[in-house]
Parts: structure tokens; sequence; C-alpha cells
DNA sequence: TTCGTCATGTAAGAAGTTACATGATTTC
DNA sequence: GAAATCATGTAACTTCTTACATGACGAA
């Protein structure tokens, strides 16, 4: 007998994932994790459609050809061999070690290289890009409300937690600024190199 | 005149910016990151040594031999266009999108497919994990402190961002066990589901 | 009629990891 | 004398992205 349950690899765990909460075709799961956990992973289209050829071909998955007028189209459904597959996987012990790959990170671990200006800058950069993560994840926090109103309430979570970890980063960015400013005051500079907007406050 | 100045790849750049740090060989450079920036990137020794050559015929590095023994060994020093085209990148306004790749988030993500006490437990993991890296990031910070005291801070920095948003999902994960408990309790169960040492305190 | 979106698929290439190969030195 | 560490290098493989190809539909 030959063995075809070579384990899936992560992209087809999270096409199947998608298709449990209700994304058909393709299409919808590749929109569906741009607009939810694009955050903590991506996907890209030459992923998906092999991937859900091969849940099909393992019965984890049904599909049917759902054209839309003369366009084409495939819609899946997940099998209860799917939910098993999917439910044996979220439960399984297996290492999971953080790793980010942030560059942004890598830059500013680099950045006493730079002088003080553009090391500001830099900093700048880091803290912006995580407002702005803040307001895009906030954009989707009504999906993810839906979605807990449908008993699925684990997207919130992690909405929560990327917005909690950006709100950190920012909060780490202000007190390294505000402490840098401290140290120029110690060294006799009264007036900290200019940096935009931060007024020389007396304690 | 033929274009050898085809852009560095990110790894280069890590190795370049080691290099600036102190580290001489490519050894010493793979233990560097692995001790410091590894959080937020990694390189494998495969990355490594060809980087270092590319550097080398760039001009960008300086190599020679210095075997400890009959050890054979090459180190390395930064040079004066290193150090540019070192801060020519850091300071290169290119977009630095930030994307994680966790896939216990995924797994967290997905979590509604599990019964409740498998995805507690899942929760449990990440939590721990969380815990893990602060232990972790806090046995780097003396190397960091020490390079802090020989003028370049910005390790500090991002050592500091790594334990900020790993403190932040801890709490994260802690409010939302508060609140399941809390749910729960409303549907009448007065005393949750039992997990481990969380009495039902009266609020 | 042109642009954006819906929809699927793949070929080629880039990037990264694992595993192996070699050999000296230090530590237990 | 065995195991861990120092040290360098590469071949094979996997994984992922980019880019292209195709075509229908809807709105401006």
């Amino acid at each position: 007998m030959q063995r075809d349950d070579a384990r899936l690899g992560e992209p087809a765990y999270l096409v199947l994932g998608m298709i449990r909460l209700g994304a058909r075709s393709g299409y919808e799961i590749k929109q569906m994790v741009e607009a939810s956990i694009r955050f903590f992973w991506t996907i890209s289209q030459a992923q998906i459609y092999p991937s859900l050829e091969l849940l099909k071909k393992r019965g984890l998955v049904e599909g049917k050809s759902e054209p839309l007028g003369k366009r084409r189209r495939q819609t899946f459904v997940i099998t209860a061999a799917g939910e098993a597959a999917l439910r044996d996987w979220l439960g399984r012990a297996e290492p999971m070690p953080f790793e980010l790959r942030d560059i942004a990170m890598v830059k500013l671990f680099f950045a006493d290289a730079l002088d003080r200006n553009q090391a500001d800058a830099l900093l700048g950069d880091v803290e912006r890009r995580s407002q702005a993560q803040i307001v895009t994840l906030g954009a989707i926090e009504p999906a993810a409300r839906g979605a807990a109103d449908h008993g699925n309430v684990y997207p919130m979570l992690t909405l929560r937690m990327g917005m909690a970890f950006h709100r950190a980063m920012i909060e780490v960015c202000e007190t390294f600024k505000a402490e840098g400013d401290q140290e120029a005051a110690k060294r006799g500079l009264l007036f900290p190199p200019h940096r935009g907007e931060v007024p020389a406050k007396p304690g």
C-alpha cells in the first residue's frame, strides 16, 4: 500500500483552516489570508492552488465546479477527515520556535554606525510603521468581531496580539528617544539636537 | 567596465554589520548572530562564507589568514568602503514591511476548531514560549550592556523590543484566559472548567 | 474601451536550509 | 579516547516569490 499521507506542509494547513472558516475558492482564500492572518503568515497564489489539489486528493476537502456566469470557479468545503486532520495538526505537540524576520530590526540593531540624525530617522520609520500597522489591524477588527459572533473567537485573540505588540514597540521607541534626550542634556547640551517637535521641557 | 556592484543581499549586510561590531571569523559571526539579533533574523553557515567572499571581492572587508595553531582561520576587518556601504544600506529609504512568520499564531488563529482543553493547552504553550524567550533575552542583556558601554547602544534597543513584545503577548494571553473564565461563569458554570491553578475568585 | 476585480494556473528563479565533508583543538 | 568546540566549505534540496499567461465580468 502506497503511503500517501506524508505530512502536509504549513501552507496546506493554512488553506485547510481557511476553508473551514468559510473561504470557498482559491481566490477567496488568498483574500481572507490578506485580511486576517497576513500579519503572522503569508501565502502566495502559487502555493494555494497546488495545496487545494493536494487536499482534494487526500479527501480533506471536497471541490466542485461552480462557475459564476462563464467565469470558471471551483468551490471547496472541508470534509470530516479534513476537520480531523486540522485538529490533529493544531493539537500536535511540535516545536514552534518563535522566529521573526524583520529587516527593520536588523537595521536598528546596527544603527550605531549612523550619525545621530539618520539613526533618529530610522527609529522614526520603525515607530511610524508600527502606528500604521495598528491602523491596518484596526480596520480588520469588525471582521474579527463578526467571526467571534459566529463562534470563532481566536481570530480576535491574534488580532489583539498584533496590536499589543506594536503598541509595545512604539512605547519602547518613545522611551528610547526620551532617554537619548536626557543623555544629551546631561552631556551639557541644554537643548537636545533638533528633532522636530520635541521641546526641552523642564522635569 | 563591468558592473560588479549589483546590490548586496540582506545576509551580506548582516555579515558586514557583525564584522563592524567586532566579529572576526565566519564562525564568530554565526555565534554573534545567535547571541544577539537571532531573535529578529537568522543566517546559516551556508550563507555566511559565500557572503564573506563577496564582501572581500568588493573591497568592503579585508581578510587575512590567521590560523590558531594548525587550525586554519581567516579573520576580517571592515574597510572604509565597507563602513560607507553599511551606512548607505542603513540609511536607504526602502520599504521595510513588517512581516512576521509565526506558525504558533496561525495555530492560535484556527484554535476554534479545537475543544476547550486543547485550545487552552495551545494558548498555554504560546504563553510559556514567550516566558522562555524573555529568559533567553535576559541572558543576552549583559552582552548588550557591554556593547552600549563601547558606544553601541542600539543592540540594547532591539533587545528591549524583543522583551517588550513578549511581555505584551503574555498580557494578552492572560486577559483572554480571564475573559474566557468570566464568560463561562456568566453561562452559569459557577466554576470554570478545570484549568490548573486558576481559582474562581469572586470579583 | 479601458481599468479593476474575479478567477485559475504554472514556469523560472531566488533564497534559504540541511546535511555532509574535512580536520584541528580542547575538555572531560 | 570520546565528545564538544573551533573552523571552513559546498551540494542537494526545499520553499517561496515573481512574473507571466489566460480569460470573464462590471463599472466608469
